[in-house]
DNA sequence: GTCTATATCGGGATAGAC
DNA sequence: GTCTATCCCGATATAGAC
């Protein structure tokens, strides 16, 4: 009862994983995720029936990965900024630590934006009540009407870019890999700092 | 005469750059070029010999469309500040009138990293004289060794980013095209704001 | 549940006629 | 220079034995 169903399903999504995180699922190949696995393409279709669905499944983990505690921290009982630090703390970490993550799910809304709908729809975001919610405070906080969305894109912009564009940036920079995980970590006392200081431009404002 | 040459190639270039830009090179299909270019797949291989070759050619024009007045903002003799606001101004143009380029560019090096290997080398890039720039400017204006990388960074991921993963917050926040299109213009005015506020972090920096 | 063998198809590339 | 027809490989998917 070693290689059954448990293991192996636990085993081929694994394996999945690391070959989808890497490829994207155009560039992904049924034969390199069955080796990664240790097994063979039939047995994949036996747990997974298609491609698509593998694909889906390990979407889905890692959408939740990135989306798990940032729902959590945005709709928690603080102040904005004190938000933006826990967010900004939480974030640069997660997402050093998990590098490939981000390119992954962009790509897939590139490759499959219809099959991926599903799971943004299972995932109960709720995106009016989330614009209330940015909306609301800001209001309330900082007594403008400017439109807060900027700040989050922002945030998120900050975060995610530096990983996501991370080969493109070596590259046309030479960094060594090295150089580019140490830059990354500066970003974390970084990015708080550059942000904090930034938002004292809506402190200041009187659009009201 | 009017087919010949000439003609043909400037088709088949434009018909790729439609076709490559959206899907990328694993997602692309010659047939779907041929189409948009109005020929046969036969042709397609008598003027570029290979997917690989016609991919080369398509990247090299975005991305020096990309890079093109880049360099030279970045390289002209103005302070820090003025440099930036003129980079922004420029390239939160540039970037939402070709929407899709960004991703191109970041997607083939995910791709195709050893192929486009040799288009950064001919782009004269010249990364430690770039880096020897960044230092120089930030360490006379604002006699500070914090890494100006970072700010340059910044500034990018400001622009990028909300561009490259549009398909993913669209999706998140339910935002029609002409919403977020919307969003895009007002960053046009948001984004020098939240930098030039939060470039004041560096002012007041006694680090030295 | 797991394997080997095979069906089936799509896509890049080439041959050869015009 | 442009077309039709075809080759050929690689990849997903399935059949069927164990």
């Amino acid at each position: 009862m070693v290689n059954s169903r448990q293991g192996t399903e636990e085993k081929i999504l694994e394996a999945a994983k690391k070959v989808f995180h890497r490829k994207g699922f155009e560039g992904a190949r049924m034969q390199e995720i069955a080796d990664e696995a240790g097994i063979n393409k039939a047995l994949l279709h036996y747990y997974f029936r298609s491609k698509e669905r593998l694909f889906e499944s390990v979407f889905r983990d890692a959408f939740s990965q990135l989306m798990g505690r940032a729902k959590e921290i945005f709709f928690s009982e603080k102040p904005l900024k004190e938000k933006i630090q826990t967010f900004l703390t939480h974030y640069l970490e997660v997402i050093t630590e998990n590098a490939y993550i981000p390119w992954f799910i962009l790509n897939g809304m590139y490759e499959r934006p219809g099959q991926l709908k599903a799971i943004f729809e299972q995932a109960e975001i709720n995106p009016p009540q989330l614009m209330e919610q940015l909306r609301s405070q800001v209001r309330k906080e900082y007594h403008s009407e400017i439109n807060p969305f900027h700040i989050w894109l922002n945030v998120l912009s900050l975060c995610i870019f530096p990983v996501v564009a991370k080969p493109l940036i070596r590259e046309i920079f030479q960094l060594p890999e090295e150089a580019y995980q140490q830059i990354l970590e500066q970003r974390k006392t970084e990015v708080p700092r550059f942000v904090m200081q930034a938002l004292k431009a809506y402190e200041n404002d009187e659009n009201k």
